[in-house]
DNA sequence: TATTGTTATACTCTATAACTATA
DNA sequence: TATAGTTATAGAGTATAACAATA
């Protein structure tokens, strides 16, 4: 479908998220337990936020099979689209990618015939990206397999529950 | 304090969130836009759930500062602590890191002189793990950072809205 | 002098494959 | 044969520093 090197779909599907019983009393009986203790880990937002976040991330890569493209890459994609013209170095710094990053991820997402750049008129230091028209049929591909992706990675939360860890999430 | 290597304490803290304003209409007015529009993005969970743990483990690390060990080192810590004995392929399995990135990890703490490592009676091929008392002593001092790293951290977050976070994280 | 984008580079994290020793 | 642990290695992800062009 694209001219982006392929990612090596990870087979085994690892990150085995282990959750344990909430059971007030841990059942430590003689023979081997089948699962340890991890309450101090589990009462930690931030291992809890890294554990999900990883479980989502592996996810969505399995969704992006086949595109060559992985988060970043539709990221900055969404970004130009919704700002259109919009130089290089403000789409790194709206997504947290460096500079020197972005040059490289930048130039596959050209070579792909995604994006165009041009010098900016008022800054000829930077450059103004714009999707091609491919770029916004793949975008369009791209997004509605994220969308059907997060409605499966998340189908346990109901509608109320992700605008709540949404709305908790902007928070931090 | 310690004998492993200490990370190099990133100066420049990245990570640079962009929050948008939540007004109904964008303002593109003719001058310089001075935040981009990134509705798209801020309405996945996924994309939310990864800057907000990239958040949480930027400010982790630097609570850590001087310890030499990182999340992973703490965590397998933690684990050995609260089962005592535990075999290494079973912390490997309850974090999700791989048995081939627990031999290095657990050679570290052992150097340290934080665990210790003997083979296991009824397996011989298992290795049978417990802290020492210097390790016990360091997880100690670790939990009190980490403590207050989350509580410095979610600071914006009632008590209340934590127990839901966590309580929904769950259910990923 | 400061900034945009580029290149080169290094370090961490994660994943795979091959090996040993036990079972 | 299957599994626990080890080793080596390769691939992403992320960070720094130096450079050219422009402001």
């Amino acid at each position: 479908m694209l001219r982006l090197k392929e990612r090596k779909d990870a087979p085994g599907g690892r990150m085995s998220i282990t959750t344990l019983a909430k059971g007030p009393a841990f059942e430590l009986a003689d023979d081997r337990p089948a699962e340890l203790r991890t309450e101090f880990l589990e009462q930690l937002v931030g291992y809890r936020l890294r554990r999900a976040s990883n479980t989502l991330m592996t996810d969505f890569a399995a969704s992006m099979s086949g595109t060559g493209l992985r988060a970043v890459h539709v990221s900055i994609l969404a970004v130009i689209e919704d700002n259109p013209g919009v130089r290089q170095g403000e789409i790194g710094r709206a997504l947290g990618v460096a500079r020197a990053n972005m040059a490289p991820l930048m130039a596959e997402l050209e070579a792909a015939g995604l994006l165009e750049r041009t010098p900016d008129e008022a800054d000829r230091r930077a450059v103004s990206t714009c999707l091609t028209r491919s770029g916004e049929a793949i975008l369009k591909n791209c997004k509605a397999r994220i969308l059907a992706h997060e409605r499966r990675a998340l189908e346990r939360l109901t509608q109320n529950e992700r605008e709540t860890l949404l709305r908790l999430l902007n928070k931090i």
